[in-house]
DNA sequence: AACAATACCGAAACCGGTTTCGAAATGATT
DNA sequence: AATCATTTCGAAACCGGTTTCGGTATTGTT
């Protein structure tokens, strides 16, 4: 039918070519007109309604983005800034956040714009360009400082945004959060069951709230035991791989060392066991490791990594819903969400060689 | 001196609140003026060019990216979409991956649009629609197959875009990829020259075509060493751990097992280490492996993994180099590039346990 | 049949920029 | 001093949509 040369059957009309004025003037409308009647406004009578429809399907009309958005005063877009990543060995997380965010965002009509962060610049300047730039309508942040400067600078400009872990102000915007500290009274108390006594602790940077909560998790659970708190079995770390092996040298080589070793995540988990390894120490018999993400790569190593595992997905999802309900309205009151962990148990802990014999029952 | 409440020094302009007529109302002037003032167009004096300069800096003017892109008739924007991501176990690349390319555009002054794929819809139903609601200048697309309908949608689209990873297509389109021929050819050679004979392979599925020039690298080194090809010893995978698992429980229970086994990728060799472990063999004294990718994480594993390795960080700014050039110049003749990667030993390979008495100088 | 109410659509302003075109002002030339 | 070339800016169109407002045409009422 068409003398244009085309496929046989696919009418094949190259993308982008068609805006609303010509379908206005092919159907004899006005460009208000049509656009009405595309999306659903009551003062157009079916018929017409019906033609637009028709002629809009017909010749593969697709509105403008940029067009509708600066028309509508929104962007539908939100930021997400990737924080500088000084070869960390694990960012499994980054991918799989990315992708949930993503996905979820998109139900909701929005897109994601990922930034890097520059590191030589300061933390908040990607955030201060995007938000002048008007290219974003919210943030979502994560991996969240206790005094965050990026929660600070949109606090201070009544910017819409949720973060994924607590911070110093998190009575003054939303958040979502893994209970951490739950999770390592969970872990710690399982260590407990299995008798141990000494249990030795990798943490991140005090900058990291969530690791100290996680930090807090394993001191109380200590206490509640009648566990005898140690300082020196509790070592700061980096979160990452190299502070795990560093701290774990220095446990591994007290006199009385742990039996078990919780750590803040399971990039440094990796690095413990590296270190147990060259020392000698045999996983699980001699040494119990726990770690903290469920990447999914610990079930490859020898022996499989017990960790502490959440979904990522949820916290994607969960995050957005609360950024669209924040964006729709935004003078409704702070609310938060706690998800919390699960121990998954893949190997890498057991009973200690000799069992201790203290009474732990109760603690009188 | 300014009598809003606001801090001693820092004058706290609220972000995103003067327009471009805002400043042509302030300094007597129209928007036009305003606007080519701005831009540096020639024909402004310099006397109010100044004018409007300070004006601007003073009152915190950043203009609109959406009207500007909608003036101009761009989007300044990339797309990248994720493939669905079957839960594997080492997505570090992805991150990196989208570090990298983010921190390129950004010095083009572009953006990246970061869309998930809906695992239920055809693999170009994403691509589409960024075409269509013109969202997207161009696109980075990465983790190609051999027929990538992806590209064959582009091409006929005759959208810009550039591929990490060759396609049957590859003449036609620019493209970035690595020369894993090269690679394990020498990965191959190395296994050699440690006094293998019996090498396995396990490869990803048919339709990755870098998977398949992997397999080429392998069979041209045996060839070129005189070893005869064993087709028992071929393995497919599918660039899984999982996958490696298999594949490596079907070579490792052969009558002859190999003496060392390469991989498609590292997730494949975690797979298969984990599968040789099970099976009671030791790493390297008793099976050498070899992966592909270089992540990060293998240096923590038991014993490290021996792997071949490439910078994600050249890989992403090279593509997005050649996704501004085709941008600036859509005429411009397809250009590629090859990088290659890097044989870094970590420790999972060594000679084999008992050194076969093949004379290997020459193949005569 | 006259009138009010309602349904339907056109006209135009608007979002916030960019760019073309022409006119006024200035300077140079003879 | 008249003419011409240049510099400098204003006016207006444009990008591609959305939304308000008001005016016909149609329907419903008595």
């Amino acid at each position: 039918m068409n003398d244009v040369k085309a496929g046989p059957e696919e009418e094949w009309v190259k993308s982008g070519e068609v805006r609303i004025s010509d379908l206005a003037a092919e159907l004899g409308l006005t460009k208000g007109t049509v656009s009405r009647a595309l999306n659903g406004y009551e003062d157009i009578s079916k018929k017409t309604r019906k033609r637009v429809m028709e002629a809009a399907t017909k010749r593969g009309y697709v509105p403008t983005t940029q067009a509708r958005r600066l028309a509508m005063g929104l962007t539908e877009t939100i930021g997400l800034v990737l924080p500088p990543m000084p070869s960390q060995p694990v960012n499994t997380f980054v991918s799989e956040f990315i992708n949930s965010v993503s996905a979820a965002l998109h139900l909701h009509g929005y897109d994601l714009l990922v930034h890097s962060a520059n590191s030589e610049e300061s933390e908040v300047e990607p955030y201060r360009r995007l938000v002048q730039s008007r290219k974003v309508d919210g943030f979502i942040i994560f991996r969240t400082n206790e005094k965050d400067p990026r929660v600070n600078y949109l606090l201070n400009e009544g910017f819409p945004f949720v973060t994924h872990g607590r911070t110093a102000r998190m009575k003054e915007h939303d958040w979502f959060d893994i209970d951490g500290e739950k999770a390592f009274r969970d872990a710690t108390s399982h260590l407990i069951k299995l008798g141990h006594q000494r249990i030795g602790f990798v943490g991140g940077g005090k900058e990291f709230f969530s690791a100290q909560l996680r930090l807090k998790g394993f001191r109380t659970m200590l206490e509640e035991s009648c566990l005898e708190k140690v300082p020196s079995l509790e070592q700061p770390g980096d979160l990452t791989g190299q502070g795990g092996e560093i701290a774990a040298q220095n446990l591994l080589k007290l006199t009385r060392p742990p039996t078990a070793i919780l750590c803040a995540n399971d990039a440094t988990a990796l690095g413990v066991m590296k270190a147990a390894r060259e020392l000698g120490f045999n996983i699980p018999e001699e040494l119990s490791v726990i770690g903290y993400d469920g990447i999914a790569l610990g079930a490859y190593i020898d022996p499989p990594l017990t960790t502490l595992t959440f979904s990522i997905e949820e916290s994607g999802k969960e995050m957005v819903n609360l950024l669209m309900r924040r964006l729709k309205n935004p003078d409704l009151p702070v609310i938060s969400q706690l998800a919390s962990a699960i121990l998954k148990l893949r190997g890498s802990e057991g009973p200690p060689s000799s069992i201790q014999n203290k009474n732990m029952e109760n603690c009188l």
